[in-house]
DNA sequence: ATGTCACGCATGGCGTGA
């Protein structure tokens, strides 16, 4: 090796130290219960090893957060929880690197929900975000779910990295068979118009800007097989804000995740920064 | 084709949410 990189010229030899600034790595996932996903997300953060991990629907009581089990593993949390429901967290290797910890998005109705979690990781401003689901769209949920949208793009402006489950999808082609979601939530004008201006507010859609055509479906219904015939929806997102959008070097999505013993239905979204 | 999964209790079956 050294004698290869020796015959080189001199202004193509190695480094001597590593560079100043190195790669970020960051994963968003919807685990649908920590404690039943805990096995994944131990293999994910093993495989992937991640310098900054937003967690949704953890599922999971401040109290009975695997603590021990993600230590083991090399990360510290914060988390923001409501029990049974909803829950979020971000994990990274250095838990003292976790600062400034905001739980709850300023405006939101219903702030015991647990769905909105900010801290300063690395110098960056991350939330972590699981927008209400909206139920149907005459259903009261619906409003909310608008009414949060509306809150997230006035927070916008404030973050460097936006992640986690929207559960909008952005435009049609991030929908499998839009006539099969005629007349459902996750599809329509009111939320694609309200995602659009948190990008609008300067966050970028990550995984679209890299991949103007794929899918990028993210979750696929538990039922029916859809996940094998690949029937999904692009519903998660790692959305950045300058000058982090502009070090954007891939994204893509880890469907290993959604195969395999005790898969949640979202598969988790990687995003790398040089 | 409301066909799967996860929660927690009115716990070994059901209501609720997704």
């Amino acid at each position: 090796m050294r004698a290869r990189a020796a015959a080189l010229p001199p202004d193509r030899l190695p480094r001597s130290s590593p560079p100043a600034l190195s790669g970020v790595k960051l994963a968003s996932w919807n685990v649908n219960s920590l404690k039943v996903r805990l096995p994944r997300l131990l293999e994910l953060l093993a495989e992937h090893r991640p310098d900054v991990v937003c967690l949704q629907e953890t599922k999971c009581a401040a109290e009975a957060f695997p603590r021990d089990e993600l230590a083991g593993a090399g990360y510290g949390f914060v988390e923001h929880s409501a029990g049974r429901w909803n829950g979020v967290a971000i994990l990274a290797p250095d838990a003292a690197a976790i600062e400034d910890v905001v739980r709850g998005l300023p405006g939101e109705a219903a702030g015991g929900e647990a769905r909105y979690l900010e801290a300063r990781v690395d110098g960056m401003r991350v939330a972590t975000v699981y927008v209400p689901n909206g139920r149907a769209v005459d259903d009261p949920a619906f409003d909310e779910k608008l009414a949060f949208l509306d809150a997230l793009a006035l927070r916008a402006p404030g973050l460097d990295v936006l992640a986690g489950d929207l559960n909008v999808t952005r435009a049609e082609q991030d929908v499998y068979d839009p006539a099969a979601f005629a007349g459902s939530t996750h599809v329509t004008a009111a939320e694609r118009s309200r995602l659009g201006a948190i990008i609008e507010a300067g966050l970028d859609d990550a995984f679209r800007a890299l991949e103007p055509e794929a899918p990028g479906f993210t979750w696929w219904d538990y039922r029916q097989g859809h996940f094998h015939r690949g029937l999904g929806l692009r519903i998660d997102y790692v959305l950045l804000a300058e000058p982090l959008a502009g070090r954007l070097t891939a994204c893509g999505i880890d469907r290993s995740y959604r195969k395999g013993p005790k898969p949640s239905d979202h598969a988790p979204l990687l995003a790398e920064l040089d």
